[in-house]
DNA sequence: ACCATAATTAGTAATTTTTACTAATTAGTT
DNA sequence: AACTAATTAGTAAAAATTACTAATTATGGT
């Protein structure tokens, strides 16, 4: 939390109220994505008013500077940031349960290889399926 | 064109009128996205009532076909399948110019000898950046 | 501790994207 | 030619995102 605070003013954003409880409720999905709209509901218990505008800017300008990410697949779902020290990496997500398993490393000088003279400025990998619990569970049905 | 008619019988899909052109228009697009409100804009510059249902569940239809691909980072663009024998490959997108570079081959198992117990579906990757002639146009100014 | 100010937010609305539903039409089959 | 199931048009609503302005607030300097 207090790391997350420090990215915030590194990045010089202010540390209002409202990114303070953000990122607090956010902190808790490391783990699995969360949706937009739940995320929004969950904000606007603390605070009725919040706009749109707030929520969507913050959760577009956390994901800037590592706080957070989108979902490949479903841009309305999100989740924290495991590790700020941008340690690349790559995801798999379970579909029945949704739990994100981190994956080692990251294969794409792979793909560099091929694509001589262009600029890879960045790229977006993610693996899913069935985690090793529900894929037992599913089998013994 | 017959090749994809052939893969519409194949999964028992009528062959409409609308389909027919929709395939057409959508086979310009090997190389580059297109929007489906472009898409959307054609069609109705052929059917002037057509209903957004009919051009989402086409897109979606032909998407699980194989006949077309969505982009990973943007679901409201869409391109033709360059190869029907699903050769499994990933893409290249060039931000600047927006042309489509395929990657040969695929490092899925780097990541599925990573996940032992876990059944793995599917996978999603794309590689962003500049093409060469866009590196070359860029840099030399 | 106060002030200035630039950033942030609330409030309101509009736009964009996607999905839903039903009646009418149509392709493919017998 | 008739039957039937799939497809489409037409209409509407829902969901997701973006826009804009005035009011509020965090921060750095005094």
């Amino acid at each position: 939390m207090e790391k997350a605070i420090a990215i915030l003013k590194k990045n010089n954003y202010k540390v209002t109220k409202q990114r303070t409880d953000l990122i607090e409720y956010l902190s808790k999905f490391t783990v699995q994505y969360v949706s937009i709209n739940d995320i929004a509901s969950y904000m606007r218990s603390l605070y009725p008013g919040m706009s749109n505008n707030t929520i969507y800017r913050n959760l577009k300008e956390f994901s800037e500077i590592g706080l957070v990410e989108y979902q490949e697949k479903d841009k309305t779902l999100v989740k924290y940031q495991c590790d700020f020290e941008h340690r690349h990496h790559h995801h798999f997500v379970c579909k029945n349960c949704g739990k994100v398993t981190e994956l080692r490393a990251c294969p794409i000088e792979f793909f560099t290889d091929q694509l001589p003279g262009y600029t890879v400025e960045g790229h977006a990998i993610e693996v899913y399926g069935l985690c090793a619990d529900c894929t037992k569970k599913l089998n013994s049905k």
